[in-house]
DNA sequence: CGAATTTGACCGGCGC
DNA sequence: GCGCCGGTCAAATTCG
């Protein structure tokens, strides 16, 4: 495939051709998982020439929550409320891995306060635009979960099958290439993606999804223009050597997305728990 | 002509 | 307090 140039770059040939089989399928996985509303923060990361795009942007927010042992937290396919400010807290008291978690409520309780100080402040602001972006009072500030993950693609803007509309763009430093942002168009959902080039390989995308979709998919993935008919190579995370023991949760994931039956997809992404926890020691 | 995109301005968070 | 930077807004423009 095109994409072995890159490939090399830290990874085996042996794992990539593994993984390039099932590749296809896995991200006809992915995208479902997404429309399913997945509850934690994943980052299907990165080979390492750039890490600064994501394991700096995201990984420092410290919300990858997944966990060897730990469950994927039940949620419905598509949320019946918009996101909330407790998109994170509402998971089942039976989780037991909340550290990470806790960490954030504590982040989210200073800024909170922080921000109910200011809207008092501003609560009479004259300007029209500054009302629209005042947060309610008391209400916390949002924090959604996101998925990133990189594709090598020629199109900016991949077809994921929801229907998504720009509302900005913007020079990024450091990157030559600008970054899209773009919103759900479906009424009511609040799902967010962010587009960029990387600097390091112009061939390659990063894609950043934040937030559940409240809406099945319009068109089903397999219905639609999918990646592989865009000659989109979907860069899913390859195995590292001491992954045998992560696969352990795929039993629960597979009760909570019965469709997927596909255990690789899960494996990239505990992958990515891995990568997270080898960057935070 | 309505929908989507572009683009400059604005805002808030954060580091110094 | 100030400046930098990422994210968002919304008017203007383009597209279908």
């Amino acid at each position: 495939m095109a994409n072995m140039g890159f490939s090399g770059e830290n990874t085996s040939a042996a794992t990539m051709a593994a993984a390039e089989a099932s590749e296809v399928d896995k991200w006809d996985s992915f995208m479902n998982l997404l429309g399913a509303g997945v509850h934690q923060e994943f980052v299907a990361p990165l080979f390492d020439p750039y890490p600064h795009l994501i394991l700096e942007d995201i990984l420092h927010e410290q919300v990858l929550q997944l966990d060897t042992n730990q469950k994927l937290l039940p949620s419905p396919p598509f949320s019946a409320v918009p996101e909330s400010s407790e998109c994170l807290n509402n998971n089942p008291p039976a989780t037991p891995n909340s550290s990470s978690i806790s960490s954030l409520s504590n982040e989210e309780a200073a800024n909170d306060e922080k921000q109910t100080k200011a809207d008092e402040e501003q609560d009479e602001g004259p300007d029209k635009r500054r009302k629209l972006l005042k947060p309610k009072k008391n209400q916390k500030k949002e924090r959604v979960p996101r998925f990133a993950f990189m594709t090598k693609s020629e199109i900016d803007h991949l077809d994921d099958g929801y229907r998504w509309r720009k509302y900005g763009q913007k020079a990024v430093k450091n990157c030559p290439f600008p970054r899209s942002y773009y919103r759900c168009t479906s009424g009511g959902c609040g799902v967010k993606k962010r587009v960029e080039r990387s600097s390091e390989d112009p061939t390659v995308v990063v894609t950043t999804y934040e937030g559940q979709h409240t809406h099945p998919c319009p068109i089903t993935s397999r219905g639609s223009i999918g990646f592989a008919e865009q000659q989109v190579q979907p860069y899913m995370y390859t195995p590292l050597e001491n992954l045998t023991t992560t696969t352990t949760s795929t039993s629960s994931f597979d009760s909570w997305f019965p469709s997927l039956g596909q255990h690789e997809l899960l494996q990239d992404i505990v992958v990515a728990d891995q990568v997270m926890r080898q960057a935070e020691e």
